[in-house]
RNA sequence: GCCCAGGUAGUGUAGUGGCCCAUCAUGUUUGCCUGUCACGCAAACGACUCGGAUUCGAAUUCCGACCUGGGCGCCA
């Protein structure tokens, strides 16, 4: 029976594992085989005068990167990694790999981004690149764990969809029989209209999409998005569920993950403390004006420039609140006392944005007058208004990129490094 | 979409007009080697993205195409 290559120790006394021949070292009379699997490596070795013939046609006829199935002793080696290695009575090639391999798993030569997503099966054998994913993948337990544990109910909405009810960002269009019909760029809408049906609190992590001609090392064209919506709740609400949500994702990957973490080299995981910083918008663009050269006024956008230049000001996780009106969705709740600024927030992390949300309208005809003054056509956002004429709750919510998400926590130059199949405007395949 | 930088063995690189039938590493093949752990040693194999131009001579200069990386714009 195969057993995983991390349970093999000195006491398993005759065992069995499956995995990939990692290196060979063939020292003449005596040959070592490093096997992995997914949860390490072991080394077998062959002493050759003393290992039947059947095992060494096989050990010298196997290519780097073949399946094997290796049985044997285990004995205690001081000198072997791990403290043991198997001298096997069996050694079977499952699966020969083809040489040249497209790219070096060992690790021994860099290889470009380019060329291993070309080949991502093979780049993801390496330990440091399924630590990126094992990572993710508790990331997303967590979360998953933490919302429902709050009372959400986890949601999914449609990702074909009839309109660009939303303006803003390019929409991919699609052939849908005879309809007009596009990939979704946001649950915004369903989550809304969620709240309209009474669920209170739901969430969605799914995919979305935008056609955004983009070129940069934090845009893909398809990412994945963790969003929440939530009844009664006002702006301060949800900023307190994303930052308890980060903190908790934050803590679990550093109590659950710290083999990956070590295989990532990174020894200094801090898990960022709550309360994160409130920063109103208008003291983020006076701090911007002081520290970069490009011109940057009340009522811009926050530039790549001058979000690096309040990453290093705030140093951690904070919030940007208090936007002006003009800038924000018209779904933003605009503040009573002065309608210029929203009730909307971005959450940032020193290198970029990771999530936008608001108290959302739910006044239809406050819905209305907001879209009428952001230049659009209420008759066309029939479908989106409709649930406000009976019964809208007041509500809240937010939009988090998990690819940005596990980017900013593991370190990660490029974006693409956190998605397995990453989709920009020149990469379709794999 | 705009701007910048690139494209050389399977992989990662050196090479800015002749010194290049192209450097180094890794890999692959063969031989030697009984404690390697990026094993070592020896030998061999394997590449200038494509098309056009300039030149006695082009990996190198110019033009075009394609591809890649990055920045900006855009990203409710």
């Amino acid at each position: 029976m195969r057993i995983p290559i991390q349970s093999v120790t000195p006491e398993s006394g005759h065992a069995e594992v499956c995995g990939w021949v990692h290196e060979v070292r063939d020292l003449g009379g005596l040959a070592f085989f490093l096997i992995r699997d997914r949860t390490g490596i072991i080394q077998v070795t062959l002493p050759k005068k003393r290992t039947s013939e059947a095992v060494l046609t096989a050990a010298k006829q196997v290519s780097r990167e073949s399946v094997v199935r290796v049985a044997g002793m285990v004995k205690a080696i001081d000198k072997a990694p791990g403290g043991r290695e198997l001298v096997p009575d069996v050694f079977e090639i499952i699966s020969m790999a083809d040489s040249p391999l497209p790219l070096d798993v060992v690790e021994k030569v860099p290889a470009d981004l380019d060329t291993r997503l070309d080949a991502r099966f093979l780049d993801a054998r390496r330990p440091r690149v399924a630590a990126v994913f094992q990572i993710r993948s508790a990331a997303m337990h967590v979360i998953n764990q933490y919302l429902h544990h709050e009372g959400f109910i986890n949601i999914t909405t449609p990702k074909i969809v009839a309109a660009a009810t939303e303006g803003g960002t390019d929409l991919f269009p699609i052939a849908y029989f005879n309809k007009e019909a596009f990939l979704n760029q946001s649950p915004q809408l369903y989550k809304q209209m969620m709240m309209a049906a009474g669920f209170e609190k739901v969430y969605e992590i799914g995919p979305i999409f935008r056609a955004e001609e983009h070129n940069t090392t934090k845009h893909l064209n398809e990412a994945t998005s963790i969003d929440i919506e939530v009844s009664y709740a006002d702006h301060h609400e949800v900023m307190r569920i994303l930052e308890e949500l980060i903190v908790k994702t934050y803590e679990y990957v550093n109590t659950t993950c710290s083999d990956q973490l070590s295989s990532l080299e990174i020894s200094d995981f801090v898990v960022p403390k709550p309360p994160f910083p409130r920063l109103p918008y208008c003291e983020a663009i006076e701090i911007a004006k002081k520290r970069i050269e490009d011109p940057i006024e009340y009522g811009d956008d926050i530039s790549p420039a001058a979000e690096r230049a309040l990453g290093s000001e705030m140093g951690g996780h904070y919030f940007i609140v208090n936007w002006p009106s003009e800038i924000r969705p018209y779904y933003a709740m605009p503040y009573e006392n002065d309608p210029s600024i929203c009730k909307a927030f971005d959450l940032m992390h020193p290198r970029m944005e990771l999530s936008s949300g608001a108290q959302r309208v739910h006044q239809h005809d406050l819905l209305v007058q907001q879209i009428r003054k952001k230049g659009l056509n209420p008759e066309s956002f029939e479908f989106y208004l409709r649930p406000f004429r009976f019964g809208m709750p007041p509500h809240a919510g937010w939009g988090l990129g998990a690819d940005r998400l596990v980017m900013t926590m593991v370190g990660l130059a490029n974006v693409r490094e956190a998605v397995l199949f990453p989709r920009d405007m020149h990469r379709l395949v794999p």
